[in-house]
DNA sequence: TATTGTTATACTCTATAACTATA
DNA sequence: TATAGTTATAGAGTATAACAATA
C-alpha cells in the first residue's frame, strides 16, 4: 500500500528530526552545565535525582554501567554536592542525597536551561500539544 | 498574572520531559551503535554526515571541539566507513567521504533505531504534528 | 548463594594549548 | 597573518571482569 509506505518514511523522518534535536539539547545541557563546574554526566545526575535514590538506581536513570557511578558520584560528594548515606535497613546499599549546595546548583542549571532553549519557539498552544505527545511517548516502560 | 505563571510551568515541564526524551534516545542510540561496532560519537558522525563534509564542519555537528574530529574520524577510517580526500582548491582542507561500507552501516542504524523507539507510541495523525512542532524547534540557526 | 557497590583496566570522548601546512 | 587540521595532555565517561561486604 502505497500510504503505508509514505507512513513508515514520515516516521523515518520524525526519528530522524528527534536525533538532531537531541543533538541540540545535548550541547545546551553540556555548556549550561560546564558554566556551574559541572560536567555532564554530573548535571544529569543532578537532573534526574530524586532522593534518597541507591546507587545502582541512578545508573538505571543515566542509562549507564553501575561501576561508572562511583566515579561520577565521587566527584559530585567531592564538590558537596551530594552525599552517600549508608542505608540502615541494608548496610550494602548507599543512598544518594542531594546537599542544600547541591539543590542549589540544580535550580540554577535549570534556570539557565530555558535560556537559548529551542522549546522557546513553540506558542503556548503547542507547548499543550506537545506536552501531550511527549507524555505518550515517555509512558512506556524504559 | 496568574495564568502567566503557569504558562512558564508548563514550559519547564515541557524542558524537562524533553530532556528525559532525549535521555532515552540516546540510550537507544548507543545502544544500536554498540551493536554495530560503532562508538556513540562514530554513530553521531555517520548520523549527522552529509558529504563531502570538511572535518571542521563535522565539529559543528556533533557540538564538539575540531580537535577531537580528528581521533573519531581516524576510528571511522580504520573501519574503513569513511576516508579522508584533500580538497584540490584548497589543500589545507580535508573533505569526508563515506565509504559504500560506511553508507551501509549507516543505513543499518537507520533501521535498527525504529525498534524500540518512543516514537512508535505515537499515531499516524500525532507524528504529522510531532513534524510539525519539531520543525519549527529546529528551525532557529544553531 | 545472590546482591550492592567498588576497583582495575583499556578504550573513547573532551577541551585547551601548541604545532604543521597551507593560504 | 590567518585558517584547517593535527598532536600532546589531562581529565572524564564507558563497559567488562574481578573483588569486598552484606544479605
Amino acid at each position: 500500500m502505497d500510504s503505508d509506505l509514505t507512513w513508515s518514511e514520515r516516521r523515518g523522518e520524525l526519528i530522524h528530526l528527534s536525533f538532531m534535536l537531541t543533538g541540540r539539547l545535548r550541547a545546551l545541557m553540556d555548556q549550561r552545565a560546564a558554566e556551574l563546574d559541572l560536567s555532564p554526566m554530573q548535571a544529569r545526575a543532578l537532573w534526574v535525582m530524586q532522593d534518597p535514590t541507591p546507587m545502582g538506581e541512578l545508573a538505571e536513570k543515566l542509562h549507564c554501567d553501575a561501576s561508572n557511578v562511583t566515579g561520577i558520584v565521587d566527584r559530585l560528594e567531592d564538590q558537596g554536592l551530594m552525599e552517600r548515606v549508608i542505608d540502615p535497613d541494608d548496610r550494602r546499599r548507599r543512598n544518594l542525597v542531594v546537599t542544600e549546595e547541591g539543590r542549589a546548583r540544580s535550580v540554577s542549571l535549570r534556570d539557565r536551561l530555558h535560556e537559548g532553549n529551542p522549546v522557546l519557539a513553540l506558542t503556548d498552544d503547542e507547548v499543550e500539544v506537545m506536552l501531550t505527545l511527549l507524555g505518550r511517548m515517555l509512558e512506556a516502560p524504559d
